[in-house]
DNA sequence: ATTAAAACTTAAGGTATCTTAAGAAATAAA
DNA sequence: TTTATTTCTTAAGATACCTTAAGTTTTAAT
């Protein structure tokens, strides 16, 4: 566990092995059964997750009541509703596991105080956010490029390790297809 | 103009007046004309802008040789092609001026260096990206939940800074509209 | 003031995608 | 194994939005 996070902040920033320490000392390792919620709408989101091990969901409810899809996240991933997390402000969406999973929990009070105790953090954390940025830039230019089809297509090839560990309707969702035209794709696809 | 900054930087970040005057002074101010280019395709974004005044359009040209405008910026925003600036990758899109525009230039070379002399910079660009990121994801969220109408409506309530400065054909192209749909949405509206 | 260029509008026909509703298949629970 | 639940498929009709093409209005250049 620890190995994995260490690897992970040694990515971007060089860390030693007491800075690691103090601050693997602050993560808390917690476990979530399939389908059970790290979030719910209204809740101000308080942690920010680093997922070793599952696959979840962000999504929010539309006025018809469907279950809209904005992001998924896998292992060596930080999960959070940014804007809750950041302003601290009521989420309107729901975070859940889509498996059994396992994460490590990061409280954002206890990040404050660690950016103070160890500015390197706080670099770690510009580069994850300006990779988050990238991250969801590319997702936008994507979707204003592609045809449905299309995305169907590019999110099979290059996000392989989603499509085989979620059910199909989410994927739809994800891609902002309607579950049952998605069905209609890939009939006409073979 | 180094009221104007000092003004942004201690909004989010408390500098004093000698890091203000070394980060200043590393700033270089430039004008561009109307139309005029800041970064084309193909070319690595070497620099950030942080707009003094006017307005800037970021924009790709797709496959069928149409203008897809993906940001404005407007006075006291910082903008660069972000993907090509961290990753310092060839640009996919065009930055350009909409007005006449003055600009803070600060190369990704010196920010480099300055994030070493002036850690607390570390913070304030973390700040910036979150705040970037979250405006994308709010961007995202937008066009997932809104049909064309209500995007235009939404454009002009809330970014009506933008709406009064920029022709209607970039508020289409901006809002993933044709002009022509965009203009029979407004005749039907009043 | 005239001309040229840029921006906006109108309308007809076409297409991608959604909605609704029902049934089939697969997976999980009993 | 049987039943219940979840997931996936099919099809018909509706609609939001696009494409093309032409004409108008506005703004800029000569």
């Amino acid at each position: 566990m620890k190995a994995q996070i260490k690897s992970y902040f040694n990515r971007y920033v060089d860390f030693n092995d007491e800075e690691i320490d103090a601050i693997y000392s602050k993560l808390e390792e917690k476990t979530f059964q399939k389908k059970e919620f790290l979030l719910k709408e209204n809740m101000i989101c308080r942690h920010n997750y680093f997922i070793l091990k599952g696959i979840v969901r962000l999504f929010y409810i539309d006025s018809k009541g469907h279950e809209k899809i904005t992001l998924f996240a896998i292992d060596n991933w930080w999960v959070t509703n940014m804007e809750s997390f950041i302003k601290e402000t009521p989420s309107t969406q729901y975070l859940q596991a889509v498996e059994d999973i396992t994460v490590l929990s990061l409280s954002k009070t206890t990040l404050e105080t660690l950016y103070i105790e160890h500015p390197k953090l706080e670099r770690l954390f510009r580069i994850i956010a300006e990779n988050m940025l990238i991250a969801n830039l590319r997702k936008s230019d994507l979707f204003l490029q592609m045809k449905s089809k299309e995305r169907y297509t590019f999110f099979v090839e290059h996000l392989s390790a989603f499509a085989q560990r979620v059910p199909q309707y989410m994927i739809a969702s994800y891609l902002e297809i309607t579950p049952e035209y998605l069905s209609e794709l890939r009939r006409n696809r073979h």
